[in-house]
DNA sequence: GATATTTACGTCCGCCGTAACTATT
DNA sequence: AATAGTTACGGCGGACGTAAATATC
């Protein structure tokens, strides 16, 4: 049993049991690997893989306990060489990140210029893609955080640590009647058509969950992923804008209120895979992104045992909050 | 990076940084050890042990991570053989049972003889010790189980099942005073030299807790690690024997009364490595020795985050106590 | 001088890649 | 025919062991 026969059976799998394809991702040939792994097999003295003649077409059941501990091996010997990348002075590498339009347009910006210049020679990655996309995109390795702002936890062996808060805010064009009166209600909200975010499939999102408390039926009449196409459309009149407070950047034509009386705030958190060893300019990255959180607290999420425990290292901070100027006087007692 | 340079490394340290003597475990030539060990340096691009002249003298810091991952890399690919061993229907192999003297005596040869009916071709490596011993022998994989009744935790990545219940017991010489007031107090046995099991330098016995809890000092005169000494002892006139229940065997001369009324009970309890790939035989040797423990819970207990959770496990069970019969009537009230 | 490690070198195993062959669609 | 996997074989790298050299106590 070598570290390459497992690595080979951990990119078997990753390659939907195509042989021919986890050969080009690993950068050899195809009958090496197909070798191999009948090589591991015999040592074993069990198939790991059933086939269907030649083909692969399953994990046996005894394979699966293989693949599982051949993917912790795997991961802890990438952990090693990262290590080892990491020792050497100069900051090579690449540094990628899944989220959300929102963060990607209006919050990454900054930060990321902000850890170029830090970090030179480090290539950045973004992804966007839909919270189940990203989640998919961390658990199969190929990014190596995730951000977003979604209520719901990840999968086991991630970690999620949260970042700031952040509330909505209504965008209506100059002129309309909620201009003028800048503390409007939820039921004077349900009188008009809302553009806001596409709500995912899965749960409900906290914006429908206020109005029903009240006992009213929101007017969803328009959603997109994307905060400007959301604000064009809001100029064109379509409706009240519900969109999130980073994405407020003075528009021309455009009134912000704050909602933060009217929905719940949300939580912006950032989220990595637990184990990974991360180099110095990812947590540098995760450091310039949300400064509370600092190597040690790092090292103690990676030892906790559970997110609830995660969690609980972060009660001793008060997280910033994004929002624009409270527009009414009742705001502003917070 | 290969496998077998970082099953040098985990050697190395095991033995305690001798190159020759590690090399000699691996069944090697100290060349080899030697040479793979500076490859696998090279490559990383820093040392990961410290040198003084040309012998090992220590391990760098980066090196402790590397050990660490390399640890849990060399695990993870010997559960994978033992696995592969499993599945080979000759159960051959070898168990190793680190425990202390009154379960090795008294409770572990009836399993054992059913054990060893049922898997011939195992081997049974029996290991006694201190707790303290005990715990060292399992944290360095040196046995797979360790049965013990210490109330204290082992370390992290130990799982502790509880197995039974057990009540200690006092024994006296035939025609003593106690053994015609079967009914004895703290505070008559407060005035007799007790003869009872050496207690260990971590942690007070609840044994003298009891009678510091009345206010009462006992007079523990003679302690041993082995039951039969005590016994002996106390023929001899040493004073009231404090034992184990299971250490009574209607020994000739003696009188046995219980001390369930006197002293709380003790829980015995079977421990092993979090993450070990447990062998059939194994398995069937923990059902043997408590058969509440199932496959389906030692699957449950070994995906358990922590201790807490494996006791919550064990909520569900009335587990057995050992005793001998009450010898006072307020005792079967229970 | 005894012990432990490194260096040097010859042997041999085994992994890889090419190419031809086979099975499956 | 096209796609995917196995078998066959030659080449090459590299792991091992012996033996000699070197450092440390």
């Amino acid at each position: 049993m070598t570290l390459q026969q497992l690595r080979y059976v951990v990119a078997v799998v990753k390659n939907g049991l195509n042989i021919t394809q986890a050969a080009e991702h690993l950068f050899t040939s195809q009958p090496a690997v197909s070798k191999q792994i009948r090589q591991l097999e015999d040592e074993l003295g069990f198939e790991i893989f059933s086939r269907r003649g030649k083909s692969l077409d399953g994990v046996t059941k005894a394979g699966q306990c293989v693949v599982k501990r051949a993917e912790r091996i795997v991961g802890e010997a990438e952990n090693i060489k990262q290590m080892s990348l990491d020792m050497r002075e100069d900051a090579h590498g690449t540094l990628s990140i899944g989220t959300t339009q929102t963060q990607a347009t209006y919050v990454l910006p900054a930060i990321i210029s902000a850890f170029r210049e830090k970090f030179p020679k480090v290539s950045l990655d973004l992804q966007q893609g839909t919270s189940e996309q990203l989640t998919e995109l961390l658990a199969s390795d190929q990014v190596d955080f995730v951000i977003a702002s979604d209520g719901k936890a990840l999968f086991n062996d991630a970690i999620r640590l949260p970042c700031f808060h952040w509330h909505r805010i209504l965008i209506v064009p100059e002129g309309h009647p909620l201009a003028d009166s800048p503390c409007p209600t939820l039921k004077q909200l349900s009188k008009y058509p809302l553009a806001s975010y596409t709500l995912r499939a899965s749960g409900r999102s906290s914006l429908l969950t206020s109005f029903e408390k009240e006992g009213l039926k929101a007017d969803l009449a328009f959603t997109a992923r994307d905060s400007d196409v959301i604000k064009t459309y809001v100029r064109g009149g379509a409706g009240v804008g519900v969109i999130a407070a980073m994405a407020w950047q003075n528009d021309p034509g455009l009134i912000a209120l704050s909602a933060r009386n009217l929905f719940p705030r949300c939580l912006t958190w950032i989220g990595y895979r637990k184990g990974r060893y991360l180099r110095r300019y990812m947590k540098e990255f995760v450091y310039l992104f949300a400064p509370h959180i600092d190597n040690l607290l790092l090292e103690q999420a990676d030892l906790a045992p559970n997110a609830d425990v995660v969690e609980a290292l972060f009660d001793q901070f008060r997280l910033p909050v994004h929002d624009v100027e409270p527009a009414c006087a009742t705001a502003s007692t917070s």
